[in-house]
DNA sequence: TTTTCTGCAAATGCTTTGCATGGGA
DNA sequence: TCCCATGCAAAGCATTTGCAGAAAA
């Protein structure tokens, strides 16, 4: 990991303990292995990944508590989730906010592409459907340049 | 529904029974009611929408038959299969290819908005991620104008 | 001490699957 | 007639929920 990512990772960790502590949620253990682990992903994670790490250092750890907070954090848009409808959603806590994703179909890598913003594309959408525009998301799948090597 | 409408809605049924049959599927009357359904629906049904009205023509109809003709019409492109993580996909039989959707997080409403192709987008997220790109999503998650009104 | 959180287990709900029967071609 | 498709019921599976005990504040 580069120094900037382990910077913006702890940020990121300090950012979210702050918001629980300020609307007086409970600082667990679970709840800040969970934390730690949300802020510090890069490879958008499903919660049974989260689980796994959180039990290696809490052994006793269920699922349930994870979901239960991924849940919370996601009520205060402290993490992004990503459904998918064959039933393993991945999280990121890193970039909570709504953003592209390229995903592999063979491996199911998930990368953030760099790519200009969507905003104008957003406004022009909600002129023309009379909708107002929360949040959207952008999903280009296909392969990553390992899964096409080995095809 | 305008002509135009029913037009092409019954030129999307024709093409999906002469793939079906030359592919030498059966043609039942099941998936004969599901293609008229799909080809002619603009609200992205769920398979449950798509049972209701298969029954009112086919009462012994299930709804195992339903997911298992969809599953195949995917498996020929001719069905766009719109995944949502709390368990209530949306398919839409009359542009089965990708396409940006909006849709109202209130009343769970989808709607297409005409905006430009997403294929420049495309080929640079390509060469910038090392992706080969097959298909994408594009979701924009808002209110629809029935729903901005009553709040 | 009080209230919230955890962890277990059971429930949920969409979707899939197995298998015997029925119906296209 | 020969398979494939249907329909029923059961299985799958990620996620949610209920509740009693544990732990934060």
């Amino acid at each position: 990991m580069a120094p900037d990512d382990s910077r913006r990772s702890e940020d990121r960790f300090k950012h979210m303990l702050d918001k629980l502590k300020s609307l007086d949620f409970r600082i667990t253990p679970q709840r800040l292995a969970v934390l730690r682990i949300l802020a510090a992903s890069e490879d958008h994670p499903t919660a049974e990944q989260i689980f796994e790490k959180v039990r290696t250092e809490f052994p006793t750890t269920s699922l349930a508590t994870i979901y239960k907070t991924i849940a919370l954090l996601k009520g205060l848009n402290e993490v992004l989730e990503l459904g998918f409808p064959d039933g393993s959603n991945r999280y990121d806590g890193a970039k909570p906010f709504p953003h592209p994703h390229v995903i592999c179909i063979r491996c199911r890598k998930i990368m953030d592409p760099y790519i200009i913003s969507l905003d104008e594309l957003k406004d022009e959408i909600g002129k023309k459907t009379g909708f107002r525009i929360h949040y959207h998301r952008l999903d280009f799948f296909g392969l990553c340049g390992e899964c096409q090597k080995d095809l």
